[in-house]
Formats: structure tokens, C-alpha cells, sequence
DNA sequence: AGATTAAGTTAGGCAACACTAACTTAATCG
DNA sequence: CGATTAAGTTAGTGTTGCCTAACTTAATCT
């Protein structure tokens, strides 16, 4: 599903600026709702780390504004005032990511941290000339697809590497971001967006992952397979036996 | 004067960050009183665009934090630990002006009100590395001198150009910022930090300077010539007649 | 259906920051 | 010295955004 109103840009709209709070609870729900389905109170709250008490109280703000749709008991939906206001957010967070990895040569654990905060504070036009210093990318450090201007973001679904089958061959298009320990270990392991990896064997019951990536082997866990997407590579197709 | 504490960073507290507006408070009483004298209610509250009656209450819990001296009626002084904190914000403020300069091209009448707001959401690693990235520079776009990690800055005085006299050459150090209009028409004029410039004549009753810039004749108000400060050249020190 | 539980809401509070209106203090001037 | 004025403060209010404690609603299970 690609985003609305091809014609009206995110980025120029001319109303007062929203505070960092409100654009951390869109962004929260458009991430849990991919941008249409309805959120609960209590993922929101755990995902910002609050209270569902504050969740019920900045919900019914929000809703007084226009930025979602929201019955009592029922959760939260976005509307499209909402959702623009969350792909800009979203955008401006990783083009900030990807302009500290690939300008300021900043390590991918910790670009998140810092776009949490400069997503807040950073203009459209200063956002706008990273994403042009560092030649447009198309996604972030992490591989997530960075929205356009005009509020249209590439939705594909991807297959996680703990879904893909022992013998198929596979390239990582995307890891989870936010914990840094885990970005770190997948770096070491360099399992990381274009990365090309072939799953060896999985181990029933949970068990370990046995792969190959870049000619080295090693194991990994099916919860942090699960954390990494990967798109099957089709001259690789064929189990290996 | 220098600043104090040359072993202690101004960038390692380990404290809880101050909020923007905190850190807004002490960088303009840092700039009204030079971070030694006492400042005015008003004074703070023209700079900031607020009501004298929102900087009493704001001194008050400043005080109670330990970031300045407060005496009911008496002005407020920065303490210690005030002004290393506004240091170390005027030292955000001003690399990031630099960086946004000099790495993204930013025009420099813009700099100022992008950093305004960057400064209270970039972490000190970020501010270290852009600094890195451009070479560690000295002074920002407008030529302030940027405070060292450490908190010292070089607090040299300038002459003014309005206090230069007729037939004296100088070098432009430092213009003032906040003004992006004013700023927009001195970059026209090619007034700018290291541009070298000669005083023709100075018309008196206020009147206007006559300038030759970089080979150029040009003519401004007095007004606007105490906004350029100007380090005078020995070798062009003599009155031209 | 009735009881239990999970999810969500309300009530009441608090800290930060801003405002206006009204008052107080200090400085100045005849 | 006393009056005027400029500077500064207090009192009271509003918004944002968070909390805990207590309650209500909806969903589930026997
Ligand atoms: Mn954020
Ligand atoms: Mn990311
Ligand atoms: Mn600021
Ligand atoms: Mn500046």
C-alpha cells in the first residue's frame, strides 16, 4: 500500500509546528497500525515507554486536533491529517539516520538515539539538504524505505530470516533498529542490508540458525532471526540437497 | 578573560540534560553580562521575548538550582556551574552554525535560527564530530569564537567599524547574527569575517561611511557599521592624508 | 449467565513554562 | 523630602505532558 495525495507535500505545511511528544505518538501509531489499522492504548504506551493513563489522556488531545479517530474502549486510528504528520516524521528521522551513518560516519547503533531527538528540531530544509548531500537515499541505515517528500513510502513486506527456509539463499533487506546491543552484534556478525547469506541447516525446537554469510559460517538464535528481513534470492532457490 | 576550569570538560556532566529553555536563560544572561556581570529582569526578557514577569519566576528556580546568584530586585549573576553551562551551549550553537556552513552549504543568514533549535537536541558526540568534520574551526560563520571543549573561549574586544577612523584599513572579525536581513545585505556588500576593507571618509552629524571593499566603493550608515566588528591593520595605518 | 481478568479510563496531582493584572521596590528629579 | 516613574515581583491562570490510584468496560472462561 503506498501513501496518499501524491500532490500535497508533506513537508510544506504551513501550520505552527507540532511538539516533540505529538509527533512521537504518531509516529508510534502509524508504526504500529502501518498507518490505517486501529491501535490499542496499551501498545502505544509500551512503545513510548508511558503509562496507559497518559496514552488515554494525550489520545483524547490528539483526537481533539484531528490526528486520529477514536471511540472509547475501541483504540485509535489515524487520520490523514495524522498520517502525513507521521511520514514527515518518519522521513525526517531517517534521513537524519542515514545522513549521520553516511556524512558523519556515525555507527548504525546509535544513529536512532540521536534522530529521536534532531527529528524534532531539524527544519525541512536542513533535512532536505542532508537527504541531498548524501544522494537521495532510498532507505536507512537499517534498511527502512525512507518516505518521499510528497508522503509516498515503499509498504512491501518482507520474509524474516527465521521464516526462510534451510538451503535458500537470501539477501538482508532490513534489521530491526532501536537496540543498539543487538545492531552491534549483527554488525560484528555482518549481517546487515545487502548483505548475502545462505541458511545451512535450523535446528528444530527453537534451536539454532546455521548460516553462511560472505563465506563465514555461523549461528544464530530464531529470535534474532526474527528481527532480520531478508528477501529470497531466486538463483538460490533450490535447497542445497 | 578566559574561561575557568581548563581540566574540567564542559561536555562530560554526567547530570540529567537541561531542558531548551534552561539552556536558552543561561546562554543570554552568558551574553548580557559577559558571564561575570550581574544582568537585568528586562534585559533577559527582551532578549528571550518574554515578559519580565516569566524571567522572575524562571531566575528564581535558576537559583534554586545553583546556576546563578539572585537577589530580589538585584539582577542575577551566573555561578560557576551556570556558566560552564552556557558555554557549553554557545559551543553547540556555534559548531553547529560552522557545520551547517560549511557542510551543508547552509546560506549564513539561516544558520543562526537552525541552530537555535539544534543546540538543545544534538549530543555531544554529534557536536564533536562535526567539529572534526570541518577541521575543528575557531569561530562560527559571523566570526564568534567558539568555546573549547573545555569551556575556554577567547573573549578579545573589537573595535567597531562606526569607531574606525577615516583612512584606517581593518579586517572584518565579526558580525553580529540574528539578524538573517541584515546579515543577507552585509554578504552582498562582501562584508564579512576576514574580508579587509579601507575607511574612506565619515560623513559627519551620523552620516554616511564611505568604504572601498575588496576594490569596491561603497557607502553605509553608522548604525550599521557598529554592527561590524573590525581588527585594524598596521600595515594600512596611516591616514590615507 | 456469572465471575474473572485484561484493557482502558477517570480523577487528582505535579513540574515546567508561559501569560496578564496588580502590586512593590528602587531610582530619580524637582 | 516627597512624588513620579521605571524596574521588578507576586498572584492567579492556562497548556502540555507526565504520574499513581481507583474505577469501569469489554472479553473470556467455566
Ligand atoms: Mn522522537
Ligand atoms: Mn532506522
Ligand atoms: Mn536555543
Ligand atoms: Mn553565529
Amino acid at each position: 500500500m503506498k501513501g496518499k495525495r501524491p500532490h500535497l507535500s508533506i513537508t510544506d505545511s504551513s501550520e505552527e509546528p507540532l511538539t516533540g511528544a505529538v509527533e512521537d505518538y504518531l509516529k508510534a501509531i502509524y508504526a504500529l497500525g502501518r498507518g490505517s489499522v486501529s491501535v490499542a492504548t496499551n501498545d502505544i504506551a509500551q512503545r513510548l515507554d508511558l503509562t496507559p493513563a497518559s496514552v488515554s489522556g494525550m489520545v483524547r488531545r490528539l483526537a481533539g486536533h484531528g490526528f486520529l479517530s477514536y471511540e472509547r474502549y475501541r483504540g485509535v486510528t489515524l487520520t490523514d491529517l495524522g498520517r502525513r504528520a507521521a511520514l514527515r516524521t518518519l522521513r525526517r528521522h531517517r534521513v537524519i539516520e542515514a545522513y549521520l551513518s553516511g556524512a558523519l560516519n556515525y555507527p548504525w547503533d546509535r544513529v536512532h538515539a540521536e534522530a529521536e531527538r534532531l527529528e524534532h528540531a531539524a527544519s525541512d530544509e536542513l533535512v532536505d539538504r542532508m537527504a541531498a548531500a548524501i544522494g537521495e537515499p532510498l532507505t536507512d541505515p537499517h534498511g527502512a524505505p525512507i518516505p518521499s517528500r510528497e508522503g509516498d513510502m515503499d509498504e512491501t513486506e518482507y520474509l524474516s530470516l527465521a521464516e526462510l527456509g534451510a538451503g535458500y539463499g537470501a539477501r538482508v533487506v532490513r534489521v530491526s533498529d532501536e537496540d543498539p546491543e543487538m545492531l552491534r552484534y549483527l554488525g560484528e556478525l555482518q549481517i546487515m542490508p545487502g548483505a548475502e547469506l545462505i541458511v545451512i541447516s535450523k535446528a528444530p525446537y527453537e534451536g539454532p540458525i546455521a548460516l553462511a554469510v560472505s563465506g563465514t559460517m555461523l549461528a544464530i538464535g530464531p529470535q534474532l532471526a526474527s528481527q532480520v528481513m531478508v528477501e529470497p534470492l531466486t538463483d538460490l532457490e533450490a535447497p542445497a540437497h
